[in-house]
DNA sequence: GCACCCATGTAACCAGTTACATGATTTG
DNA sequence: CAAATCATGTAACTGGTTACATGGGTGC
């Protein structure tokens, strides 16, 4: 049975304590959604497809009148989740729409190109910010939740650092 | 009008001179596509709705018995190439399973998160002699998508040594 | 009483991939 | 003559987003 990667968002986040669909989308809106949003249209589908398949068992768990069902994994939704962690990784891929514009950017003065490089820059300004108060938030999260949150905040300087570098080159050659 | 990236590409991919659906298509697969692909099944509609859209004009031209239609790009479609390139680019996006594998590696054995680690390098450093071929390859390319190869060489370069840098760290936790 | 949060779900749509179907021309 | 390349397209499917619809609970 193949499973999408948003599938064990599911899973891995109900294995990290997440009872409800609605838990699921609060803890993934600010950890995965950087790198792997997941939306309520696919979450609440996905959670009774794993459930008919046995990964996860649903039970209905009302606070007063209101509708509620808390999930928890099963053994099988745990194995699934265990071996998918430990499967080969893909080929990296690279899926960035603003690397496109860099790469037509030829059909601008130059003046213009050196300000697309700049916003690109002040773009992971913005996101590395929003990665150091994620980092600041108190709470110890677990050793590869935090490998991960480190590698987006090196990712968004490796993004900044490479930017200002181009920035230079390229308006050395503006006044040439 | 609001075009998809993926248009862009096909107006990017004509303004460098692609003249069919399959020149672009063969461009894309040796430059764009690993940040941006396109298969058969986008571009030629593509192509279509640009062409009643009025930014590209098509003409048949086969080469003896043989169907092709050369395309080019219209004003409009020169312009509207020129104003996306030119517009505010987009908050950065990643998008990458294999970060989401290692988000939900306490799962594992350390042993085996680290293995993991190891893998994704393995894959960059496979990514990387990609990318050096393509670098090493004669002919010259405008500058911004040479910048671009760069920008990926880099991009790669970054991910192996952060690899490299996290598997030694967590290979001292695992022999304390 | 109002706003905000908790909570679940569906329907319409959009983007993109894969597989299929077809056929001519060129190169070894 | 076979294989690779040139060339165009469609159909089915998958994955995902957005908007909509609904309603109870909590805090000011």
């Amino acid at each position: 049975m193949e499973l999408s990667p948003t599938a064990y968002v599911v899973l891995g986040m109900l294995n990290l304590g997440a009872r409800t669909g609605y838990d699921i989308k609060g803890i993934v809106d600010h950890s995965t959604r950087f790198f792997w949003a997941a939306s309520y249209g696919q979450i609440y589908p996905e959670l009774n497809r794993l459930e008919k398949a046995g990964l996860v068992t649903g039970k209905h768990a009302p606070t007063g009148g209101r509708k509620r069902k808390e999930y928890d994994l099963t053994a099988a939704g745990r194995k699934a989740l265990i071996e998918w962690a430990a499967a080969p990784p893909q080929m990296p891929e690279l899926r960035d729409s603003n690397l496109l514009k860099l790469f037509f950017a030829d059909v601008l003065p130059l003046e213009q190109a050196l300000h697309q490089l700049l916003m690109r820059r002040l773009g992971h300004e913005q996101f590395l910010a929003l990665l150091r108060e994620l980092e600041a938030r108190p709470g110890d999260d677990p050793p590869f939740v935090d490998l991960v949150l480190q590698y987006g905040i090196e990712y968004a300087e490796f993004n900044i650092e490479w930017c200002k570098r181009w920035e230079q080159r390229l308006s050395k050659k503006e006044a040439a």
